[in-house]
DNA sequence: TTTGCCGTCCTTTTT
DNA sequence: GGACGGCAAA
């Protein structure tokens, strides 16, 4: 076998790693030395020794690594000759749970068409069984129950622990105890897990002796990237997977741990040692992706983390150029900016897939994102609401959950009267009275419709819905999914009624885009996915498609291969690298972003090096003196992380211009505030750019004069004097935008 | 029963 | 500036 072609080209610490096959292995590899590489050289290097690929399972924290890495093994396994006989199996942890749920979950009594519940249908499930178990806590919505919840389980805290737990007042622990354990009742009669429990479970199932053993003895070789980012769950996942064979390969950083707030646990990448005492440690220091510049900031800034193994990157490209932070007015310069900077790439013969954009939160997006659009520049983002949370994409969904797992009763009450069909409210409660009545299933009730004679005018509808869902049901078996899939949109009439729904995009209307697919486009869109799933495995099944879609996420859809670029948190930047990065919104409370604060300041600057070390050539770091943050302004100060970079490294690290303040300010008034939070004031005033003194004509109070203009909280609020109604106060919507000459 | 409007509340990162 | 819930009108 071509032993020499497989470690061509590394350096000898990565030899090492690629050579170590039997056995815990830990490789500690910095960013941008050389990691995947590794990962998969060390695959192909393990076939090439006689390992089964199908014996193998690497496990990433995204979908899109897992693509990635198998796409890389498999062409690595072509340049060998030998991708012959199977594949290593790449997936995450929730996919890979899910996967052996599905197959072995019978032994924990788990039906396998069970339902993924994702965050969204955790809330609602959550919001039900505040229904059942009593009222929410006062100032907690179902949403913050659901995280406390999400937050107890991947810490395998149950309720009966919840409840001991301090930190949270005593009437809000004992009623988040008692809906967490309702919540658990109802998944289990939805026939749900959650992406908790696809852990919970999955560790579970290892820790069985039967089913355990089965699966130790199929997957003997376990990989797991960014094991920094692992939680407590994962972790025994992990070494029970290992079991005694203990060829386990876990690489990491623990500069890049970035996902504490998940639950994730520094230690297990620390204690690693401890837990194989036998391991061998390789350390990649070599970094082969950004310039000595761009290292040189990186380091100087995470060097600043007290709890943190000594470690260096050691560049091995040129000193590059030096960093550049860009001070601008507030966030319409800033995106002026970022168009000049991609255009700058363009003109020194980069393309655009060559830049990225990172900012801290998803909010931050949209405002580049409509600069970019204004620009024509191409451009790809990942987005908190992306293909899967849109409307139509999750009604389809819950067509395809209802008839793959009955009992999922959270989709049919989303489906029962989508397209309306005459199953209002008023139908909906009467059909799950006689479900509770009877004891029966929901569906179940509503197959009974024709003996419930409560249902009224409405029974009729029931019955044709019930009709509806045991066609459907009959057409699984009888055709493909994609065909399925097809037949659901076109029978449950989701296609007429979005069809119905859809209008032709308004040219005037700057919102909207017209790169924005229609409805129905989108459905067609899962369909073309149920087509790429049927062609990618050999078993199509619905319930492994719904995992799959359920478990996809917006960063694995982010295509960085075509010509535009890339827009993404600095949480979904992880694993990537582009030859120019521009960092927006670099100011306090954003990076380090406020709510991170209670958490201390250490991930944060961890996951402002993340941002750095994505860098090859450029790196670009903006922050603005003022910022419109949910509909007004606010003054900014630059983040202590800009403050913090070698200065030696930095080009245009002029801060001072924000101490000095500005005296004379222009304002924007928002026509849908005021003071009181009613309308009727501002809604008269055109928006535009207003200063103190100056004589504003208003509809309904006629002429008036800008008398002061005060910070009250966040927001500005300007007195206007009337000459027919006196002072009014009006919340205005825009900060300082330039101080205006004095005249 | 459905639709649309208005007011309120919030506001991090993701499998 | 957006999501969502409540409410009133069609």
């Amino acid at each position: 076998m071509a032993i020499d072609t497989i470690l061509d080209g590394l350096n000898e610490q990565q030899q090492a790693a690629v050579r170590h096959v039997d056995g815990p292995l830990l490789v500690v590899a910095g960013a941008g030395s050389g990691k995947t590489r590794v990962i998969t050289r060390r695959v192909a290097y393990m076939i090439s020794q006689g390992v089964a690929p199908q014996r193998i399972v690497a496990i990433t924290f995204t979908n899109r690594a897992a693509n990635e890495m198998l796409g890389r093994v498999r062409m690595e396994l072509e340049r060998h000759g030998q991708d012959g006989g199977g594949r290593p199996l790449m997936a995450t942890f929730h996919a890979f749970s899910a996967f052996l749920l599905r197959v072995y979950g019978r032994v924990l009594g788990i039906d396998p068409n069970f339902s993924i519940f994702d965050t969204t249908d955790r809330n609602k499930l959550v919001k039900a069984a505040c229904g059942d178990a009593g009222a929410l806590p006062v100032g907690l919505t179902a949403a913050k129950v659901g995280d406390r919840i999400g937050h107890a389980k991947t810490r395998l805290i149950g309720p009966d622990q919840l409840e001991q737990l301090p930190g949270l007042p005593e009437y809000q622990r004992a009623a988040i105890a008692r809906i967490y354990r309702r919540y658990q009742d109802l998944l289990r009669e939805n026939g749900g897990l959650d992406f908790d429990d696809l852990l919970i479970r999955g560790l579970e199932l290892l820790e069985n002796e039967e089913a355990g053993e089965a699966i130790r003895r199929k997957y003997q070789y376990l990989l797991i990237d960014e094991y920094q980012d692992t939680n407590r769950i994962q972790y025994h996942l992990a070494r029970r997977l290992a079991g005694e064979r203990r060829n386990i390969c876990a690489t990491g950083d623990p500069d890049q741990s970035i996902y504490g707030w998940r639950g994730a646990d520094l230690r297990n990448i620390l204690d690693f040692q401890k837990d194989y005492p036998d391991a061998k440690v390789v350390f990649l220091e070599k970094n082969y992706r950004s310039t000595a510049c761009i290292l040189k900031a990186a380091d100087s800034v995470i060097v600043r983390n007290r709890e943190r193994k000594e470690k260096v990157l050691v560049p091995v490209l040129g000193q590059g150029e030096p960093v550049e932070v860009h001070t601008l007015d507030d966030e319409g310069e800033e995106a002026e900016r970022v168009v000049r900077i991609i255009r700058e790439a363009k003109r020194d013969g980069m393309g655009y897939a060559d830049v990225a954009i990172f900012c801290r939160v998803n909010s931050l997006l949209r405002a580049v994102e409509t600069s970019l659009r204004e620009a024509g520049i191409p451009y790809e983002l990942a987005r908190g609401v992306g293909f899967f949370q849109k409307r139509e994409i999750r009604d389809l969904v819950a067509y395809l959950r209802v008839l793959g797992n009955p009992d999922d009763q959270l989709a049919l009450e989303r489906i029962i009267n989508v397209p309306t069909r005459g199953i209002g409210q008023l139908a909906q409660s009467v059909l799950k009275e006689y479900a509770a009545e009877q004891s029966v299933s929901l569906i179940e009730a509503v197959r009974r419709a024709g003996q419930i004679e409560r249902l009224g005018k409405s029974q009729a509808s029931v019955l044709r819905f019930a009709e509806l869902m045991g066609r459907l049901v009959k057409a699984k078996d009888e055709m493909g999914l994609s065909e399925f899939v097809k037949r659901v949109i076109h029978e449950s009439g989701l296609h007429d009624y979005y069809q119905r729904q859809s209008r032709s995009p308004d040219p005037d209307d700057e919102d909207d885009r017209p790169d924005e697919l229609s409805p129905v486009a989108n459905l067609d869109e899962l369909v073309a996915t149920a087509q790429a799933f049927e062609y990618d495995n050999e078993k199509p099944t619905l319930q492994d498609f719904l995992a799959q879609v359920s478990l996809v996420s917006d960063v694995d859809t982010v295509k960085t291969d075509s010509d535009r670029v890339t827009l993404l948190t600095m949480h979904a930047a992880k694993g990537l690298e582009f030859g120019v990065v521009v960092i927006v919104a670099a100011e306090e409370e954003i990076i380090p972003h406020v709510l991170a604060m209670e958490d201390g300041v250490e991930e944060e600057r961890r996951l402002f090096f993340v941002a750095m070390t994505r860098a090859k050539q450029r790196l670009h770091i903006c922050c603005a003196h003022r910022r419109a943050t949910r509909g007004s302004y606010r003054r900014s100060v630059p983040s202590r992380f800009i403050r913090e970079i070698d200065p030696k490294v930095v080009k245009g690290l002029d801060l001072s211009s924000f101490s000095r303040p500005a005296r004379n300010f222009q304002f924007v008034i928002n026509p849908k505030r005021t003071e009181s939070g009613t309308n009727t004031a501002a809604a008269a005033l055109p928006k535009c750019s207003y200063r103190s003194g100056q004589r504003i004509y208003h509809e309904k109070f006629g002429y008036g004069v800008i008398e002061e203009i005060y910070l009250s909280g966040n927001r500005y609020t300007a007195g206007i004097r009337f000459h027919s109604a006196g002072v009014k106060k009006i919340v205005l919507d825009l900060a300082p935008i330039h101080p205006v000459a004095e005249s």
